[in-house]
RNA sequence: UGGGACGUCGUUCAACGGUAGGACAGCAGACUCUGACUCUGCUUAUUGGGGUUCGAAUCCCUGCGUCCCAGCCA
């Protein structure tokens, strides 16, 4: 079991019997966007705790903000953490908007003990009353109603007498602490607005700050893992724990979020790229999304594999998003079975084979995995190879095609090349090689080598495709630094359409979802926009490639 | 300049007073019908300065650096 520092202190907990020996976690999102990589993590370790403890992990919606949720993304997260492999507790997956009618209960309760009030200050007068960093807030002029008052004026907010911002409930705590998430933060506030769950029942909505500590009590949640940027908001959790009528006292710990190079993962930003069209949408493969991700190709094992290799620990860290790469290409490379296609085919021209003829190469699926079995290859005359791999004038290291060259086309036959054919313009159309009939399968029987192998595909038998090749969405390590604007820094390449790819008949009619090595290229995935006429593959990840002289 | 947190190979996680280790990346080699996979080897780190201790990445003091907080967002 992997170990960190908040598996350290449920560890130590259960030792000093804090909760009773219970753990119980919880996963949070709020429905206002997609879910991406970065939530990945979160899952993994609210599951995983529950899982290495033998506890529990509820999925509960942070549905405190009407104006900015939808039922779009509650039915967007419910698919992505089931794709995930994750499993919530309970069978339906669970609400803070559930909660309204307690948590208001809460409110009423906090208000009677003199600990809550409804303030009059309008937003601006708020934030000067509040003072700075450095300099201490004021009390506001309506802090000290009476407990009658607040409680009318409370009532009187959730029935609707006044328009929005006009009033909120604030806790009464300590507008001189040094701590600014002290100074009588908002406990509720006024929209009239339509909640996608509860619909038109409120007008009033619960704050994050608190409706988070009290609905994690309701839940009898043990420890309430959060990232960093909620440290400050610690005491106003323990002070809500502490004030309110709960039945648990749940601990908030934080961890450091997930970052990744060459890659934005603020929910605001993702939706600016997609609203701003961008890119094509959530589930776009260049996004580091879920939906984005799957849609790429990667699987729910790869992704976990990467949460697993980067560890939970509170020091801010910014990943290398190669090693997200790795992970993909690990997983694949064990379960995806190969196959041959040409993303830009130069032809070749057999002059010694028998013109009309054909035959079926027997190839194996897998060449780690016996039982992935074998499937024909058609093989004839002409052939199409990988324009890359033929190259007139070849550098020392090249160990492709050439003129006079002798190679291995994969699990076919040796071939040699004779002459580039090249058109007015000086460009090469086709390739006159002769194949040595002797290799059939790709072995030579008397023993000599060929530096290289080449993947092929038949003219009279290949299908027509699309290949869209990604590449990193932003060309610099960490787009939006400083001033910059992250949307200046996209990388102009991040997606090329190749139209004309050919690719073996077996590749053909592919579900959407397929995943497949095109050996010697890479993974690719098939993609939902993909029809049995005309197959559309997304490029997950390339095969690590150790040539560098190409350039 | 208030408060909170964090500083270990290029990146990331570990070492919990007793040999600074793993992964990714990089480099070199072996193998190979994918320049893939696999295998072997190598390079590189404790934020500075004091202190405590037989012994400090770890404890104490003091600098320095980075991040978070002034939404009626989460």
């Amino acid at each position: 079991m992997s170990s960190d520092f908040i598996r350290e202190i449920v560890t130590a907990d259960n030792a000093s019997g804090k909760h009773g020996g219970r753990v119980a976690t919880r996963f949070p999102p709020e429905p206002n966007g997609y879910l991406h990589i970065g939530h990945a993590k979160a899952m993994c370790l609210n599951f995983g705790v529950a899982r290495d403890f033998s506890g529990t992990c509820n999925l509960r919606f942070d549905d405190t903000n009407p104006v900015k949720e939808d039922v779009e993304y509650v039915e967007s997260i419910l698919e992505d953490v089931t794709w995930l492999g994750f499993k919530w507790d309970h069978d339906a997956p669970l609400y803070a908007s559930d909660y309204f009618e307690w948590l208001y209960e809460r409110a009423v309760e906090l208000i009677g003990k003199g600990l809550a009030y409804v303030d009059s200050l309008t937003a601006d007068e708020m934030r000067e009353y509040r003072g700075t960093l450095t300099a201490p807030g004021k009390n506001s002029p309506y802090r000290d109603r009476s407990v009658d008052e607040n409680l009318d004026l409370f009532r009187r907010m959730r029935a609707g007498e006044f328009p929005d911002g006009a009033q909120v409930l604030r806790a009464k705590i300590d507008m001189a602490s040094p701590n600014i998430n002290m100074r009588d933060p908002v406990l509720y506030r006024i929209r009239h607005a339509h909640h996608h769950r509860t619909g038109d029942a409120w007008c009033i909505y619960p704050m994050y700050d608190y409706a988070h500590p009290l609905s994690d009590a309701l839940e009898k949640i043990t420890h309430s893992l959060c990232t960093l940027e909620y440290e400050a908001h610690r005491p106003l959790y323990d002070w809500l724990i502490a004030h309110a009528t709960v039945p648990a006292s749940p601990q908030q710990i934080e961890f450091a979020r997930l970052n990744l190079t060459y890659t934005v993962m603020s929910k605001r930003k993702l939706l600016q790229l997609v609203n701003e069209k961008h890119v094509s949408g959530w589930d776009d493969p260049r996004m580091p999304t879920i939906s984005g991700l799957r849609r790429r190709g990667f699987t729910p094992e790869a992704i976990r594999r990467f949460c697993d290799e980067i560890g939970v620990a509170k020091r801010e860290n910014v990943i290398d998003v190669g090693l997200l790469e790795f992970c993909v290409r690990e997983d694949l490379n064990k379960r995806a079975p190969r196959a041959m296609a040409v993303l830009r085919p130069l032809k070749i021209v057999l002059e010694n084979y028998p013109e009309g003829q054909s035959e079926a190469m027997e190839v194996v699926n897998h060449p780690d995995d016996p039982s992935a079995g074998t499937r024909k290859v058609p093989f004839s005359r002409e052939i199409y190879i990988e324009r890359d791999d033929f190259l007139e004038d070849p550098p020392k290291k090249f160990f492709r095609l050439a003129p006079g060259r002798e190679v291995r086309l994969r699990n076919a036959y040796l071939v040699t090349c004779r002459e580039a054919v090249k058109n007015a313009a000086g460009e090469i159309t086709e390739l006159r090689c002769t194949y040595d009939p002797a290799t059939r399968g790709g072995d030579a029987p008397d023993g000599r080598k060929v530096k290289a192998t080449l993947h092929w595909v038949s003219a009279a038998h290949a299908v027509d495709a699309e290949v869209r090749l990604y590449d990193r969405l932003f060309s610099v390590e960490n787009p939006g630094a400083g001033d910059a604007d992250f949307l200046a820094q996209m990388n102009p390449h991040s997606l090329e359409r190749v139209a004309g790819a050919k690719v073996e008949p077996s590749l053909a009619a592919r579900p959407a979802g397929d995943r497949v090595q095109f050996e010697r290229l890479g993974y690719f995935a098939v993609d939902k926009d993909s029809t049995a006429a005309r197959p559309v593959f997304n490029r997950t990840v390339t095969l690590k490639d150790s040539y560098q002289v190409r350039g």
